[in-house]
RNA sequence: UCCUCAGUAGCUCAAUUGGCAGAGCAUCCGGCUGUUAACCGGAGGGUUGUAGGUUCGAGUCCUACCUGAGGAGCCA
């Protein structure tokens, strides 16, 4: 029994490959099976004088996905997609698949989305998803190995962490829940517990956003760090973005050429990025002709024109205080702008880190929790934090499935991940 | 919530000025001893999103609704 990606090593021995039929080709009396295992795909040929009459016919009548146990001797030949095949001695038939529904021809995207459960069996499909994984386990090993302790956040909340974000709300026994829309308040309290910490999970926002970089279900990576200061956590972003796309330039290659990404425009992303305020990024889109004020924030539009100006992600930061969320630390030089930091993803794909430095005084954040009109009785615990040994610190979210979409080149973040929320969209 | 666009065979799409409902792929049957999204021949497959309206006649024009897609706002 093998995988059909260890085949090149089997030249000569006679195999037995599992998995299912991707596509069928048949002369007379000669049939060509593509075996696809999910390690790769391999080219079976069945010649008629090889096998019994009957199981020829009935490989005949094998439709497309129908799952196969074939065994052979394995061969290399130029004429076969891959290099290698297999002379078939015999093929089990498992299942005979019923007509499947996405031919090897063109369909749209609202036929696919119906039917994601099959079309994640596509190579292009596999292809991102495997960058995914590289991509997560990229992001664990960036903190684990810079002695970040995983700590993951709830799901359930007693109330908004932003107020002004829409929430799912739930019912949780007698009392009404909200999915968490970040785990950040949370990753303050264990950060002060281990010094750095971070949480790994999906977020939840039930925003009526219908766009290519929105989902209602995505997952956030949250890191926090005890004493660190905005610069502090703009150098680790950068290094962190930097780390997650050279590994999977070096570790994805096979699944970066399948998608067809660009893998020179990647290569380029590595410290330093470009860093510019508030004000130098109003300045500049103004000079390209925006019609932007100071006080504005930024939409599509102009994340696109900034980004466009880079060849790498731009870090930009000390927006005014009142475009972001109550939490954020004022500028002592400028108590008007925030000490925060949004990284825009190169090639127009927008915001994917946002985060900055935490108001860490407690009577100031009690002035933000009133003047944003929050319930203070929920936010109790979280100003606890400033009561007993409170220190600046800083920290940032991630979104997965925007750097997906952006490493892998996507037009639109529903393929990164396998059952995308959507407004509208719930199903498979 | 708002704006724009689109719904015709299982899928992708045609159908001229309002005048017979079509093709490729998929499926089924037949042919081919090296196919590469194989090819060749044949067959089945339709409430043209729904409901009204205009007209001798509507896939085509009008109205409403439904569904989907793209975008705005908001966000990662």
């Amino acid at each position: 029994m093998v995988y059909i990606e260890e085949i090149a090593s089997r030249v000569g021995q006679e195999v037995t490959v599992r998995g299912w039929i991707y596509n069928k080709r048949s002369s007379g009396k000669l049939q060509f099976l593509m075996v696809r295992d999910g390690t790769g795909t391999l080219q079976v040929v069945v010649f008629q004088k090889n096998v019994s009459a009957p199981l020829f016919q009935a490989v005949d009548r094998l439709t497309q996905e129908s799952s196969v146990v074939v065994t052979g001797r394995v061969r290399a030949d130029e004429r076969a997609p891959g290099g290698y095949e297999m002379d078939a001695s015999d093929v089990q038939i498992l299942q005979v698949a019923e007509p499947y529904p996405i031919t090897p021809k063109d369909h749209g995207v609202p036929f696919l989305m119906e039917h994601r459960h099959l079309w994640l069996r596509s190579s292009r499909q596999r292809a991102i998803l495997r960058i995914r994984h590289e991509i997560i386990k990229a992001c664990r090993d960036f903190y684990d190995s810079r002695g970040f302790t995983l700590v993951d956040t709830p799901i359930f909340t007693p109330a908004a962490c932003e107020g002004t974000t829409t929430l799912f709300e739930t019912r949780y026994f007698d009392d009404t829940a909200y999915l968490t829309q970040s785990g950040q308040l949370y990753n303050e309290a264990t950060a002060a517990a281990f010094g750095k910490s971070y949480c790994f999970g999906p977020t939840f926002r039930a925003e009526k956003s219908k766009t290519r970089r929105h989902l209602m279900e995505f997952w956030m990576v949250e890191p926090e760090v005890s004493y660190a200061e905005l610069d502090d956590i703009m150098a680790l972003a950068e290094e962190f973005i930097s780390e997650i796309v050279q590994k999977v330039v070096v570790g994805r290659r096979t699944e970066l050429a399948t998608i067809e990404r660009d893998v020179g425009r990647l290569e380029n992303v590595r410290p330093p990025f470009p860093r510019l305020s508030y004000d130098e990024a109003i300045r500049l889109l103004q000079e390209k002709g925006l019609p932007i004020q100071w006080g504005d924030d930024f939409g599509g539009d102009e994340e696109t024109q900034l980004s466009q100006q880079f060849d790498r992600p731009v870090m930009v930061h000390r927006y005014p205080s009142k475009l972001k969320a109550f939490y954020m630390q004022p500028d002592p030089q400028r108590p008007e702008v925030a000490l925060c930091v949004d990284v825009l993803a190169p090639e127009g794909y927008g915001e994917i880190i946002g985060g900055g430095e935490r108001i860490h005084g407690h009577d100031l954040l009690l002035n933000r929790i009133q003047e944003h009109k929050l319930p203070a009785e929920a936010f109790r615990w979280y100003l606890d934090l400033r009561k007993y040994g409170s220190v600046p610190h800083s920290g940032f979210g991630m979104g997965i499935e925007r750097v997906v979409a952006w490493i892998c080149g996507l037009e639109h973040v529903r393929e990164t991940i396998a059952f995308p929320r959507m407004l509208y969209r719930i199903y498979p």
